[in-house]
RNA sequence: GGCCCCGUCGUCUAGCGGUUAGGACGCCACCCUUUCAAGGUGGAGAUCACGGGUUCGAAUCCCGUCGGGGUCACCA
């Protein structure tokens, strides 16, 4: 059974873009072959946890509409899926590695670790440990007075002279000489395992048959490598995903690119248009199409169409597809996203009446309140200083006071200010104009006739006589 | 710096030995038009990073160079 994962950490202030760009490809390759998607959260560096952080990211997860099968709120067979709820378990491998000689308990103090770095950077080498605690014999070990072993850690032992090498899904195999590797920590000294211990044991555990992340872990993979060796596990298969970049092509960062997913949603992006976009990076459809749907994607993904190089994230195409994702948009849907995004700023029969006259005209749910707001304030006045004006819009509104009540209709109201242009001989952009600033306060408008009717018979001649003054 | 990954229009990409190198975003022009959009038509934009091979033939295969990126923590 085909089982992929993501693995949030709790250690910023929501779900990265790059996590949900993962977390999409995982999710799609799992449903596409009936498996599990499983959000396991990886809660192991108590010193950057953000509190809030892991609610948050829970959250815009389910805003997206990526559905999970197993989680910390969504039991499984394997739980708990909290890392910091598993320390037992890593400490018993841990150790286990200990007792068969591939990892070894280290003593040196974090000043000390920081001075052979130091040391190593002077001379040109890398900076690697210098495996000092290497072969210390249990007699050597550190102790306090009261016999207990002193805070250390556990190293993994890098063996000599190996190429270690993987296959990965989409870059073909990818290896490295064991030299070139450092004696990895993998459990710290508060008890706590590091990523790389951490990583493999749950995806062992939890049966992950797919691991799909971000390029930025293939440096670290030999060492995941080399640990299921250890333990005598099979391998997942490795996919590694191109990384997001900014404009200028370094991985995408906050100081860069806003990089929150939900940032994205409170801008007015739609989930499926940012999904859809997020789709489209570093992978492409095997009949280039460029919008389509969740299920559609789940119906066509394929991993060999995944690209290996990192794509810079387009905000001018995010914006497009969005667009095409408002106009697609059945209209009572897109009511509801527009109520939904505004609370209870706009009423709902406003909402209702206006929606069809802006759906071809906004590229974020955001951008309808550039076009509607008129519709419940009072337009500042346009500062027109021609005396044609006034008496133009004193001839419209001869004209428009006219018509009845219940014939207020965007057809009437046009044929009427249709007339009384051609009566004044003037053209009708600069006539419309005219109207269009009295009345809204802007130059860029929803259609003029239809806004009027919207707008009622007396709030329309009522902004025209302000204008007037 | 060591190691690893990558290199087709400004951007996202198609291509997988023979194409006038195709599409999308963006840009420009025209059409439509009561503003702005949307829609329609057309256009500019890529010596396929560069240099060597292999081959009758290379964006496609091989090698090198250059360039970009990632990673080298008791962070993930």
């Amino acid at each position: 059974m085909v089982r992929t994962r993501i693995a949030p950490s709790p250690t910023g202030e929501d779900l990265h873009i790059g996590n949900l760009y993962t977390a999409l490809f995982n999710w799609a390759f799992a449903r596409k072959h009936k498996g599990h998607f499983i959000v396991r959260v990886e809660d192991t560096d108590q010193k950057r946890l953000i509190q809030g952080s892991e609610q948050r990211i829970m959250q815009t997860l389910k805003d997206f509409g990526l559905d999970y099968d197993e989680g910390i709120d969504k039991d499984g067979p394997f739980s708990p899926y909290r890392q910091s709820e598993r320390l037992d378990l890593y400490k018993k491998y841990a150790e286990q590695l200990v007792e068969q000689g591939h990892a070894y308990y280290c003593f040196c103090t974090p000043d000390r670790l920081e001075k052979v770095r130091k040391h190593m950077m002077e001379e040109k080498k890398m900076s690697m440990y210098d495996r000092h605690c290497r072969n210390l014999k249990s007699h050597d070990q550190p102790a306090a007075s009261d016999g207990k072993l002193t805070p250390h850690t556990i190293r993994m032992k890098i063996p000599d002279d190996r190429k270690i090498s993987f296959q990965d899904e989409v870059r073909g195999e990818i290896s490295v000489e064991s030299n070139t590797l450092d004696d990895q920590v993998i459990l710290k000294s508060d008890g706590y395992p590091t990523y790389h211990l951490a990583v493999v044991v749950d995806d062992h555990l939890m049966e992950i048959s797919h691991v799909i992340r971000g390029e930025e872990w293939i440096s670290s993979t030999p060492k995941h490598i080399l640990l299921h060796e250890f333990f005598g596990w099979e391998k997942p298969t490795y996919i590694h995903m191109p990384l997001l970049r900014n404009s200028d092509r370094s991985k995408l960062s906050k100081r860069k690119n806003p990089v929150w997913a939900s940032w994205y949603l409170q801008q007015g992006f739609l989930p499926d248009a940012v999904l859809n976009f997020l789709a489209l990076m570093g992978w492409s459809h095997p009949k280039e199409e460029e919008i389509f749907s969740l299920e559609e994607f789940v119906e066509v993904i394929d991993l060999s169409r995944i690209n290996t190089v990192g794509p810079i994230f387009d905000m001018r195409k995010l914006e497009w597809m969005n667009g095409e994702y408002i106009r697609q948009s059945p209209i009572s849907n897109l009511q509801s996203q527009i109520l939904k995004y505004f609370g209870d700023q706009y009423p709902k029969d406003i909402v209702e009446k206006t929606t069809p006259l802006i759906q071809e005209r906004i590229k974020t749910l955001k951008e309808y309140d550039e076009y509607c707001r008129f519709f419940i304030e009072k337009p500042n006045k346009y500062e027109i200083n021609l005396s044609e004006y006034r008496e133009i819009l004193k001839t419209l509104y001869d004209g428009l006071e006219k018509i009845g009540d219940n014939d207020w209709k965007a057809d009437n109201i046009g044929e009427n200010m249709q007339v009384v242009a051609k009566d004044l001989n003037i053209s009708f952009s600069k006539f419309f104009m005219y109207v269009r600033v009295a009345i809204t306060g802007k130059k860029v408008t929803p259609p003029l006739n239809e806004s009027m009717e919207v707008l009622g018979k007396k709030e329309s001649l009522q902004r025209l006589q302000a204008s007037m003054v």
